[in-house]
DNA sequence: TGCGCTGTTCAGATAGGGTTCAGAATGGAT
DNA sequence: ATCCATTCTGAACCCTATCTGAACAGCGCA
């Protein structure tokens, strides 16, 4: 996944980006308000961890301003201990949850998470990708605003693809995703729905096969 | 519009205020039953969503003294999973619409503002979807300036759909919308309504059926 | 009481869509 | 170039969600 930090302690900023890097998550730090700001508004991403004392733009106004502009994805705050109004105001401002420094990176990365998982399905509206836009609310898909008719599977290959995009997705970790649990793990299912979703996606579709690791969706149109 | 929310536990009283807000209303967010009828006196609302689990004044008092105050705002609760006949004595106390939780917050956003857009109906009591057009007073509904003779379950499908046009509309939450107490599951009333729907609606009907999600009214005439 | 309207149930029909399989194609390694 | 593993693809299969027609049951009303 792809996520924002916007942290202006450069150590605990960078301690972030690695951490979150290890966990597998795309990452892109900013040191304040404003460059979260550029950011949050180029780039879609799975969710945001922002710290509420920011110079140039505090976190409170970066937050609003990013949901003004439509900006979906989940916010965890950041805040210092016992600075307890900020936190409620944060949450006001749009963000989803909070976290009060010092904090365990463990307990940032569940939250995330928890996060990104409830989001995932329901909170976001529209996610875009490219030429692709996925409606949560529809189950509806439109490749440069021409809906596409898919099935509940296709969709949900998609919808994962499209939250996941950019980084590779193994197929196992999209059986888990679409199957309850030991599903049987020889079958071809995943890559009969991705043969029909790139039917169905057209010739320029934005699914990659990477050879034995598995699937990743580009992040720009082609 | 302004939001009155009467919720006791603190995270989930944060998390709907801030939601609220992000989507551009104006929330006043009370911690128990004094509170919130306080507020709703005070103040004259848009909707209200009131948790039925409060202290010092439970939530169907609550709404029972509001409304015994003329009170007219629609009222959405917010019941435990698993404690329908609360949501039954809910609903009788004076609310118009209920929400089991744990619920997703699109959702609640999506069955406010069709209980808004409802309520509302005082002043334009006619819902139009496309070529359709269903008059919330006169309970009457015309395709294409043709009145369409329904019978009240009908009618009562087809609003619920229009309410929520757009919307994925599982059969789960018609049957708990057209029905008070737990309903048979394995009926399939709801396949029967639509397909009569369907018929009067003529070949051209914008129901479309996502197998295995539900059906989904289609904003726009077709 | 008998009739008509409406909600409910049932069973058979339909087809949508998930799963599987086998053979073809592709890519990487030796 | 050859070989093997992985992936793609088309078709077939079959389950089940949904549709549909019809019958049945209540209920109000004349």
């Amino acid at each position: 996944m792809r996520i924002l930090v916007v942290e202006d302690e450069p150590a605990l900023r960078s301690q972030l980006a690695a951490r979150l890097a290890a966990a597998g998550h795309v990452v892109d730090a900013a040191k304040d308000g404003e460059e979260g700001l550029y950011y949050g508004q180029e780039y879609d991403y799975a969710a945001a961890v922002i710290d509420l004392g920011l110079p140039k733009m505090d976190g409170r106004a970066l937050i609003k301003t990013l949901r003004s502009a439509e900006r979906a994805f989940p916010i965890l705050i950041l805040t210092a201990r016992g600075h307890w109004r900020d936190k409620v105001s944060g949450l006001e401002a749009g963000a989803d949850d909070y976290l009060t420094k010092p904090f365990h990176m463990e307990e940032l990365l569940a939250r995330l998470n928890a996060l990104v998982r409830r989001t995932a399905g329901y909170a976001t509206p529209v996610i875009r990708v490219g030429a692709l836009s996925l409606d949560t609310a529809k189950k509806e898909v439109c490749l440069s605003g021409q809906a596409v008719n898919l099935t509940a599977f296709e969709y949900r290959v998609l919808e994962h693809l499209m939250l996941n995009a950019g980084r590779v997705v193994s197929k196992a970790e999209l059986t888990d995703h679409l199957y309850a649990q030991d599903f049987d793990r020889d079958s071809n299912v995943i890559e009969v729905f991705v043969g029909r979703l790139r039917k169905k996606l057209g010739p320029a579709n934005p699914i990659r096969t990477l050879r034995g690791q598995g699937y990743r969706l580009a992040e720009e149109a082609q």
